[in-house]
DNA sequence: TCAGCATTTTGTCCTAGCCAAATAGTTAAT
DNA sequence: ATTAACTATTTGGCTAGGACAAAATGCTGA
């Protein structure tokens, strides 16, 4: 149950709880395997393993003997992804009727909203993109860009994420949200660039990692604070990571990991990353997929949140880098 | 909580960790056959088949018996795949090597290049971002939007993708100038950006590609035209464009294809998504993943360039739409 | 409480064959 | 000579289980 609220647009917001995608697109017509993997994102061996192994989904077969995945089946599946994404195992789950599934979806309970917040998601259900924009960017007037950055964008994208999982939102919503967050995030970022300045931060993410909003956050911060970016956008090997940070002298490599990183593969590429750049360059890391690791490798930083960045760059400075 | 993810579950067994118990740093370092299918966009059944039927390519084994895709293998592979596109056959072409295939490849010239262009890959080359983001501010202050993106922007990532599919540039040196040229262009899209201009236009393409330079390019250019762009990034699957695109209530849905986009998946997605919009939404397509394709369906525009764009939106105007 | 070890779960890769759709090649008819 | 129709070949997606490593879970003892 979500608590509070004592304005008008929080009685628009209970509305939009309500909702999901009935998977009604192409309906009429059954889907081969390979649609079905476009649709929802599970590989063909995937979906040809679970029938062997969980019974589930067991499409009709068409006169070739291949399988054509009705639109129910294909709707279960998509629920069903999202909470195998939230954590849940194949085994458990694919029995169960979508009703239940769906019950499953609402488990979570979430922090009260802030009024601004608020506003924000009711104007991103209705789709008034334009009012969307305006509030971010009054947001990021009125509070300036680190009150911004922490307080407004941050959990908003948590919240989103969230909204997005549980299948409150659909997926063009939350598409819709990323890339006008992203396009404030960046003007922003534009703006307070400056050159020459120390440190010299290189900014991406592993090539599994596709999520940029965090490292973009990250990037806002760290201008914020006088350091140089040099971001390389998502998903870059890690060998080439070395490359860059030795091509552009970098003093600093910062990685964004998102919350649904394996903690283990994270650890393990870090203290590979660790290994291969040079002992002089600090290596930094950060986001929710980090949060989880136990212990990060050594010689490698975690920074705790946006707030920490901070500080970690003043102890950076404090050492002479 | 983070967001997006179609797709995840797929390059999740790529993860580099087993790659890197090799050992090896470099980029010569061997790709698994999910790798090799990312890279090249050839399916994991083709390049098994054609290794049983054409004996290429026959990459190593590891330890438990998979592929493992030396990098010249998969340097061949990208070229074969670009040919294929042109519409060369398997057969005819796997059995060449590399050099004669390069000189089929390059059968067609491209113009020279300007002293702007030639520039700025030389800086792109030498590493010095920081003058690259001051040489592309500058075109875009003294050339205008229109033909900053036209003549400078397009240009310069045709080369540079080209540049890399042949391994002239590195990874990272790719990833810096996509993310410099994405901050360029977005800063002048967010500044140009007019609400409840006609006709409002949907921009995005499809999941299976990633590349959204050349949405972003079309964006500038449709702003600047007087549309009201929604853009919702890249990857976005084809109901949820339709959901987008009846929500928000678009006069045109524009879809992006870059070059190595299957032909035939494109024509596929297109026609899907021309029967599933409202007949009254006009849909556009554009990228070089498009021009390869024999027939365009049935009620879907190809807009041709940049340049097509300007024409295509007087003659939206003109039928009054 | 936590590290270490054993067990189960899970997803990707493997082989090898089948077959429709697409393309190329050939013949017949205008 | 050109088009139409037919046949042959090429091609790639799909099928079936089996194998096995990586991840998750459960258990045990310090």
């Amino acid at each position: 149950m979500w608590i509070i609220l004592a304005n008008m647009r929080f009685v628009k917001y209970l509305s939009w709880t309500k909702h999901f995608d009935n998977g009604v697109f192409l309906n009429t017509r059954a889907l081969g395997i390979a649609e079905v993997e476009r649709e929802t994102g599970l590989s063909k061996d995937q979906l040809r393993v679970w029938e062997r192994r969980y019974g589930f989904p067991v499409p009709q077969r068409n006169s070739f003997g291949d399988r054509e995945y009705s639109a129910v089946e294909v709707a279960k599946l998509k629920v069903v992804r999202r909470l195998l994404d939230k954590g849940m195992r194949p085994s458990r789950i694919l029995g169960l009727p979508v009703a239940e599934l769906q019950a499953l979806s609402y488990a979570g309970e979430g922090p009260p909203l802030t009024a601004h917040q608020d506003l924000a998601l009711y104007l991103l259900r209705t789709h008034q993109t334009v009012e969307l924009r305006k509030e971010l960017a009054q947001s990021l007037m009125r509070d300036g860009l680190f009150r911004f950055v922490t307080e407004t964008a941050a959990p908003l994208a948590a919240l989103v994420g969230e909204a997005w999982i549980r299948g409150e939102l659909k997926v063009f919503e939350e598409h819709l949200f990323t890339e006008m967050l992203q396009g404030v995030l960046r003007t922003a970022i534009a703006q307070g660039y400056g050159a020459g300045s120390t440190p010299r931060v290189l900014l991406t993410t592993l090539p599994s990692e596709p999520h940029e909003l965090g490292m973009l956050m990250a990037e806002a911060v760290l201008t914020l604070e006088g350091a140089e970016c040099v971001s390389l956008g998502p998903q870059t090997p890690a060998a080439d990571v070395v490359e860059a940070a030795k091509a552009k002298a970098v003093d600093i490599v910062a990685l964004s990991f998102s919350g649904n990183f394996p903690a283990n593969q994270a650890a393990e590429g870090l203290s590979q990353l660790r290994s291969a750049l040079p002992p002089e360059t600090t290596l930094w890391c950060g986001g929710a997929g980090v949060a989880n690791v136990r212990r990060v490798p050594e010689g490698v930083l975690r920074i705790s949140g946006l707030q920490g960045i901070a500080p970690a760059l003043t102890e950076w400075r404090a050492r002479g880098g």
